[in-house]
DNA sequence: CGCCTTAATGACCAGGTGGTCATTAAGGGT
DNA sequence: ACCCTTAATGACCACCTGGTCATTAAGGCG
């Protein structure tokens, strides 16, 4: 090292796509790492290993590579085909393994991230991916409150993403995949199967509402 | 308006302390709406009519500004207190109430819009939140898994909050708080109290784990 | 080999940020 | 009435942001 010739020369590598593929990389850790807002292009940039004048030669402004840098909703019809009495199961599963498996990048932690702090650009995204995922869920579910379920259910997994991934404290960043898994499977059963009060209290809600 | 003796001169009220009261709602509010990132002093200033300089003067940095605004965890005393199997209805209730109520500045609001990208202020303070009430579930609370338990609570309504507040789009943000009430205090306590996957599905998950 | 398209650079800009500080003036104490 | 403490102001600063653009040089093609 350092006896190479012409080191001192910047080389310039020329390679539009491989840079378009590292930037696109870079800018999904960083905004899964910081969200919109305090993901800045200097950072993605150096990241990527390029200067930033070039993230904005090939994707015009932030908020394009914002929009190109996640892809779309995952589709959920795998984990949805099969017997809806072990939906839970599967849905439990794939989510834990998707989320525990992305390498630091997943983009519904970046949404999360973005869309907190009341970013326009990320708002629609994450509002396309909840109401497509809803829609699967809906396409093989039914029964009393089936909507409001779902979206208890949604509720559920931000929270529980939001608490292992996003805050990454508490019991429920350090619970083994496999425990979460068990235990999320439980209670997204719950949430979308149990219809009545559970037996063993007299379950003393005012009135079942509407 | 216009004909007031000496209105050219523009009068400068001298009250520390209710602009540092002024200062510090507007402070609540504005975190509240945009986040820490994005919520600037001089926004802060302006919606509490002083000038940002002043902000400087009361609160040194925007951090401290961000802590004094933040006020400690809400007591759980009197929602814990009482009858632990109809606490799914209290803690419903009270939680709807709180977070309908507040006229849109409420600190947890505020906190999951600034932990979420990772604002190191806000995290502290979140984490302090959390633990707190994870304790006041605890000490009425037992059982199987009880800490696993208050952690998907705890989780389940971050994540309704986040649906219904912070993104404030889809049914859930729709719903009338009485519905909600109802529906919040069914799921809370299947997340709370059952024990056993329901009756009507084989329940296909592997094992109960540990 | 030299040309020529164009990928890549880095200097530059305007605007906004948190933070500092000399200056002004309010209003209680004497 | 005059001070004199100090609340409040607003000009100022360094820094960082997203975005622009003239300049440079890589490398395919004739």
């Amino acid at each position: 090292m350092g006896h190479t010739p012409a080191n001192d020369k910047p080389r310039r590598t020329r390679d539009p796509e491989a840079h378009r593929a590292a930037i696109l990389d870079a800018a999904r850790a960083c905004f899964t790492e910081r969200g919109y807002a305090r993901g800045t292009i200097r950072d993605i940039a150096s990241r990527a290993g390029v200067t930033h004048g070039l993230v904005m030669r090939h994707f015009s402004s932030k908020e394009q590579l914002f929009v190109a840098a996640m892809p779309g909703p995952r589709d959920l019809a795998d984990v949805v085909a099969g017997d809806p009495a072990t939906l839970p199961e599967r849905l439990a599963l794939a989510f834990v393994e998707r989320l525990d498996g992305a390498g630091g990048s997943d983009p519904l932690i970046a949404l999360i991230r973005s869309t907190a702090s009341n970013e326009e650009a990320a708002t629609a995204l994450y509002r396309e991916m909840r109401q497509r995922s809803a829609d699967a869920y809906r396409a093989v579910l039914d029964g009393l409150d089936v909507d409001v379920r779902i979206e208890l259910l949604i509720a559920h997994l931000i929270g529980v993403t939001f608490s292992r991934h996003v805050i990454g404290v508490g019991p429920l960043a350090e619970l083994p995949a496999d425990r979460l898994v068990a235990q999320l499977a439980r209670s997204v059963r719950q949430i979308l199967f149990d219809q009545d009060v559970a037996p063993g209290s007299q379950a003393a809600g005012q009135d079942s509402g509407r």
